[in-house]
DNA sequence: AGCTCACTATTTGTCATACCAGTTTGCCGT
DNA sequence: ACGGCAAACTGGTATGACAAATAGTGAGCT
């Protein structure tokens, strides 16, 4: 997939390699730096330079003397990835966040159909009026992300909640900006309680038609704005 | 945040806010690497190890001989971190993964009938003459992914194909599981058959229950052999 | 014996330097 | 004004050196 034959590239690889094949595992030492050069001829600065790239990643953790071990986290890796708060959301990863979303929730709908219980929809609501009352634009945003997460949640797919959890930090953003440039707070609240509605009430065409325009519209502005 | 006194990452942190100073955007060059050694009174190695953090994250981009960039490609970085621990995941997630499936490739019926043109039949039924001339278990299995891969890919959504590419490793085992043990080639190559009709005909019910059923097989697999 | 503490050896962290192989820039001659 | 060519610049890698940190060792004391 990488064109692009970097030495240190390549030793990630190969580092990964080592560690699927000596069947290392959280707590695991990996070998000395020095040791890793020697293991695949590189020098000392390459190796540190694909230990840097695993330490991003949050799979390694290295200390003085001791060197470095295998960790999992990675979800605080990539809670760091969002501390760039400077940056702007980029076009395409607007779209394909959003795509995305809406891939899965309008097409959940026969799940969500034969899954959805009382309290879930007592619970989709009562999520949806805190959203309305909740205090900032990152208060109500995080409720809008609840209110989804929720519906995905009813899903009961186990990796599926992973993704969502993984892309929350953009989805917050997105919700910000729907909410801040396009959408009043109460906007958002009826087009939930429409869902919830048609999702109640096992209205198919009218979830999908309505969960679609709820996801639309902030799509809809990002590829004009181009 | 971070406690962190590491030259490297206090660094990091000094190029988080020269990117906010200079109010620098997607595509705006960085200083050279020399250039921000002399600005941060850090050796070169100290600032590419920064530089590679960043890399990592995903909003620069290097270009050899030339210089960084802002980007923001951090949601490809996101889905990097899961190139690791193929196997560890793979043992946790063979039921989600499966259930997972079933949720895009059923749901996805409506994206599909709308997007999928006659020269995207005529690959899938390709494909599926490939899978069932091939040699070997694993060839079959590969072909048997490919399949799905293309269906999936008919959708449209790049992230969508991203996840999948991640998770190929699991799901070729999980074919390699289905061929091998439940069905024999003919009978997964009459399966995909069946779908791709459906799919031409844009008959939702039986798209739906055939790619269901077709799925389910596996997953029932792994059920009973927990 | 058991405990404390200093020391040693090893490992990571950082730096300075050098060289390579391309890219950009700008100057020079026409 | 323009084309071509060389110098300056840039990232990629290697090497060697030293500082800082710390696990392990072992001497020395109680």
């Amino acid at each position: 997939m990488h064109l692009s034959d970097s030495a240190v590239e390549v030793l990630v690889e190969q580092l990964k390699t080592l560690i699927d094949q000596r069947n290392l595992g959280v707590g695991d030492p990996l070998p000395s730096e020095r040791e890793l050069g020697e293991m695949f001829s590189s020098s000392r600065t390459t190796v540190r330079e694909a230990m840097r790239i695993l330490k991003a990643y949050g799979v390694v953790e290295v200390r003085p003397k001791v060197g470095a071990v295998i960790i999992d986290r990675r979800m605080d890796a990539v809670f760091d990835l969002y501390s760039f708060n400077t940056l702007e959301l980029s076009r395409q990863t607007f779209l394909e966040t959003q795509g995305f979303r809406q891939l899965i929730e309008v097409g959940a709908a026969d799940q969500l159909f034969t899954r959805t219980s009382e309290d879930d929809i007592s619970e989709l609501r009562a999520i949806n009026d805190t959203m309305r009352e909740a205090e900032g634009l990152h208060g109500r945003a995080l409720q809008d992300f609840n209110f989804h997460l929720k519906l995905v949640s009813i899903v009961g797919n186990q990796q599926l909640l992973e993704i969502y959890r993984i892309m929350k930090p953009v989805m917050l953003k997105i919700m910000e900006n729907g909410v801040n440039r396009i959408k009043s707070g109460d906007v958002n609240f009826d087009e939930h309680a429409g869902i919830v509605d048609a999702l109640e009430g096992r209205n198919r065409i009218a979830f999908q038609y309505r969960m679609s325009q709820h996801l639309e519209a902030g799509l809809a502005l990002f590829k004009e704005a181009d």
